[in-house]
Parts: structure tokens; C-alpha cells; sequence
DNA sequence: CCGATGCCCATCGGATTACGATGCTACCCA
DNA sequence: TGGGTAGCATCGTAATCCGATGGGCATCGG
């Protein structure tokens, strides 16, 4: 994966990834990495200050809880109400960037 | 239009608008803002730096010509046969990507 | 009890790259 | 001869993903 590819689209991953119900930190990883057979690693110095823009932004809250089977408390993240706008704000913001890329380089599937 | 969201992918969009012919710097500006219907304004500190770029590495060859209606002489680029096959790979390389994002906020999968 | 280990959260500097501002060259026209 | 226009080129800035590094809490082994 090209690292730049990634650039303005982290914040659509992120929301999108807590669409279904709260997360911490190393649930969010492995669920982008397996929703793409791998091809999104994330980082932990790429994932928490994007979760702290996304939560200062009001997108996102969290809480510390104890985990099931031990270890340090961890940070859920959940999205707000806010969140879930701007989720689907970016997903048009997408559409968008996908069409015009399309646009350019031909093939107008849907991927 | 968010200038992050164009990182990583502006090779592929150089490649693609001279994949039908040689343009110089101004009809590749207006080729890529008329094909994605005014989503990317691309600037001159943008295309120049990308070119150059590009043609250093091989993919694009250059030269100098007359416009028809007079002017200064344009700089005329035009893909080499590597860069066809550049333009090949990176096409790849963005349904991957297109793909890896589908799967994240298309309905988040099976998991 | 005490140190070692594992998992998670968090931060900082580096590197990449698109953009805005600015200047230069060459040609047309009065 | 001098001004205007179009295109080419470069520099510094801003945004942001990544690699490296460190701290906190709980469990494990002696």
C-alpha cells in the first residue's frame, strides 16, 4: 500500500469502521484490515491523532473500560450523532473524488 | 475539492490525461478540470513539479513547440512506452485502493 | 513479594507532497 | 521600441501518515 494513497481518506475509515458500534484503538486496526484482505495497515501513530482530531471535532466519544480478560483499561471510541453526518457527508465526499477519478482515467464502474 | 484527498493519486491522473495524446501544461490543467466537470482544479505548482517528476523518472518524454495561434513555444509531453506501462500498474493500484475503501464503508463487510 | 512480559494509549520528529505566490521567457500588437 | 499576455518553472508553507519511543496496568513465574 503507498502510504500517500491514504491521505484524506483516513477520516472516512475511521468513522466508517465505528459505524457499527463502539471500538479501542486495536479493535479499529484489525477491523480495516481485514475488511481489506490487508491492504490498510494502520499505525498507531496514524490511528490515535486521527482519533483525537476526530473526537475534538466532535465526531467521536470515548470512555475507559476494563478489558474482559485482563490488562490495562482501554479507550472505546463511539460515534455521535455529529459523527454520523459527517460519516455520510464523506461518503458523498467520496463519491465524488471516486467519479472524477474516473472521470479521468476511464471505466465507469462503480468500484 | 479537498487537496489531501488528491495525494497519491495524482500520478495516475497526469498518466491518464495523456494517455489519448501529447498535451502541453495548460490543456492537461483543462483536459482534468473538464473530465472530472470541475472537481480538479489542478495548479500550476501542482502539474509542473508532478511532471517533471514523472519525466524524470522515465514515463513522460518532453518537447518544445509553436502554438498554433502564436505565443510563447509550449512544452509538449507525451507518455513513453514505460510510461504506458505505469499508467498500466497505477490503474491498478487504484482499484485495490478503490476496493480496500469499498470494503471499509460499503456496509463494513461480514465482520 | 518482585521483576518480566504483553497489550494498549500516547507523543514527537521525519518524510512526502499539493498548493499559493512569485518571477522569467517568448511572442503579439500598437 | 515598449507594454500586454500566455506558458514554464521554482520556492516556501501547510497538512498528515508513518516509524520510533515511552508510560500505565494486569498477569505470570520464581
Amino acid at each position: 500500500m503507498d502510504s500517500q494513497q491514504l491521505k484524506g481518506h483516513l477520516d472516512l475509515l475511521l468513522l466508517a469502521a465505528l459505524e457499527e458500534g463502539p471500538r479501542y484503538g486495536g479493535q479499529i486496526i484489525a477491523d480495516v484490515q481485514s475488511a481489506t484482505d490487508g491492504y490498510f495497515n494502520l499505525r498507531e501513530g496514524t490511528l490515535y491523532p486521527a482519533l483525537h482530531r476526530l473526537e475534538k471535532a466532535g465526531f467521536l466519544s470515548s470512555e475507559f473500560q476494563g478489558l474482559p480478560r485482563g490488562g490495562s483499561p482501554v479507550k472505546v471510541y463511539a460515534l455521535t450523532p455529529s459523527g454520523r453526518q459527517e460519516l455520510r457527508q464523506q461518503r458523498e465526499r467520496y463519491e465524488r473524488f471516486s467519479q472524477a477519478v474516473r472521470g479521468v482515467i476511464g471505466g465507469g464502474g462503480t468500484g
